[in-house]
RNA sequence: GGAGAGUUGGCUGAGCGGUCAAAAGCAGCAGACUGUAAAUCUGCCGGGCCACGCCCUACGGAGGUUCGAAUCCUCCACUCUCCA
C-alpha cells in the first residue's frame, strides 16, 4: 500500500520527518493505476538493498518479504486482456465452478489446493497456464536460497492490539481520510486496486455516499483486525522469527538481536 | 386505561408441529497464501463423550395439548409501537 503515491493517510505511512531522519525507500513508486505486484516489489527492493549496508525492512506485508527474500518462480507476469477473459466466465451463473473443473483437469495438483471461491488463485493459475503450457504447480519454488536476514517479530497481548488497532483506525479517519480519498477518486477510476484495501474501500464508500462515517469506521476496524489475525498467522508460520514484546523495551531489545546477529 | 407487535445461541436475525443444537451475517478461534496480498480464501464455533454415533442442557418463565413443540393453547414477566 505504501508503495501508492498519495495513499498517505489510510496506509499509515511514516511522516515527512521520520522519513527525513532516517532514508526510506520503495515509497511512493506508483500511481494508483499502474500495475505493480509481489515479484515487481521483490526485485525493485534487492536492487534498493544491494546498495545499502544495513537495510532494514518493516511491515506486515509478509507474501512481498517472501517475494524479496525468497524470490518468486520464474514464471510468466500478469497479463491483464488474458485475466479480463477468465473474469468474463467468472461472471457467468456456474462460471467459478466452470474455471475450477478446468484447472483441475490441466494442473489437479492446484485444482485440490486452490478452492473454486478462490478467484485470485483461480485466475493466476490459469494465466500461467495459457500463457506458458504449464500448470503453476510445476514451478517450484527455489530451494533454500533465502537472503540472509535476521528476523524480529513484534508481539503484543491481544487486547492491547485490538486497543491500539482501534485508535490507529479513528486517528486515519480524522487526519482526514475520506477527504484524502475523495480527492484520490477525483484522479483515478474507483476499480484502481488501492481503493479495495481496508480503510480506503469504506472511505471511498463514504465518499460516494453509500456509508456513513460510523459504518465506515467501525468497518475499517473491523478489517484492520482481521488483517492482523492474518498477519499473525503468517508470522506464526514464518522461520527464525526472533519475538520482541512491542512497547518501550522494543526498540533496544531489537537492536540487541540484530548486534548479536551480525 | 385501550389496541397491537415482540422476547431465539456473545450480538444481529431466520425459523412458525417432526428432516432443529436451531438458516444467515457479525464477533471469536485456528489455518492457507507460487505476480491483485492492507488482496483472496478455508475450517471450527452450546457442553460432554469409549466421538462419522450417543448423551446432557437449550429458543423469556411456569403449566398444558400432542406419539412429538422454538413452532399450538393458558397464565405470568418484560420490551416496543400506536390510541388515550
Amino acid at each position: 500500500m505504501q508503495i501508492y503515491r498519495g495513499f498517505d493517510i489510510g496506509s499509515a505511512k511514516p511522516s515527512p520527518e521520520e522519513r527525513a531522519r532516517v532514508p526510506h525507500h520503495l515509497f511512493d513508486i506508483v500511481d494508483a493505476d499502474e500495475e505493480f505486484n509481489a515479484a515487481d516489489y521483490g526485485r525493485l527492493a534487492r536492487e534498493v538493498c544491494a546498495r545499502i549496508r544495513k537495510p532494514i525492512l518493516a511491515g506486515g506485508t509478509f507474501f512481498y518479504l517472501r517475494a524479496f527474500l525468497s524470490g518468486l518462480p520464474e514464471m510468466p507476469g500478469r497479463d491483464e486482456a488474458l485475466r479480463e477473459r477468465i473474469r468474463r466466465i467468472a461472471k457467468t451463473p456456474r462460471g467459478p465452478a466452470r474455471l475450477h473443473r478446468w484447472l483441475s483437469k490441466i494442473d489437479p495438483r492446484s485444482g485440490r489446493k486452490i478452492v473454486p471461491a478462490d478467484r485470485h488463485r483461480v485466475e493466476r493459475a490459469l494465466e500461467v497456464w495459457i500463457t506458458s503450457g504449464r500448470p503453476i504447480s510445476s514451478w517450484e519454488p527455489e530451494a533454500e536460497n533465502e537472503l540472509p536476514a535476521v528476523k524480529i517479530g513484534l508481539r503484543m497481548e491481544r487486547a492491547a492490539l485490538v486497543t491500539a488497532l482501534d485508535a490507529r483506525v479513528e486517528r486515519m479517519y480524522r487526519e482526514g481520510l475520506v477527504d484524502e480519498t475523495r480527492a484520490l477518486l477525483a484522479r483515478f477510476e474507483m476499480t484502481a486496486r488501492p481503493f479495495g484495501t481496508i480503510g480506503y474501500r469504506e472511505a471511498a464508500a463514504v465518499v460516494r455516499g453509500e456509508m456513513a462515517e460510523r459504518d465506515a469506521i467501525e468497518e475499517t476496524r473491523r478489517r484492520t483486525r482481521a488483517y492482523a489475525k492474518r498477519q499473525m498467522t503468517w508470522l506464526r508460520s514464518e522461520r527464525n522469527v526472533q519475538w520482541v514484546d512491542a512497547g518501550n523495551g522494543a526498540f533496544a531489545a531489537a537492536l540487541r538481536i540484530i548486534e548479536e546477529n551480525a
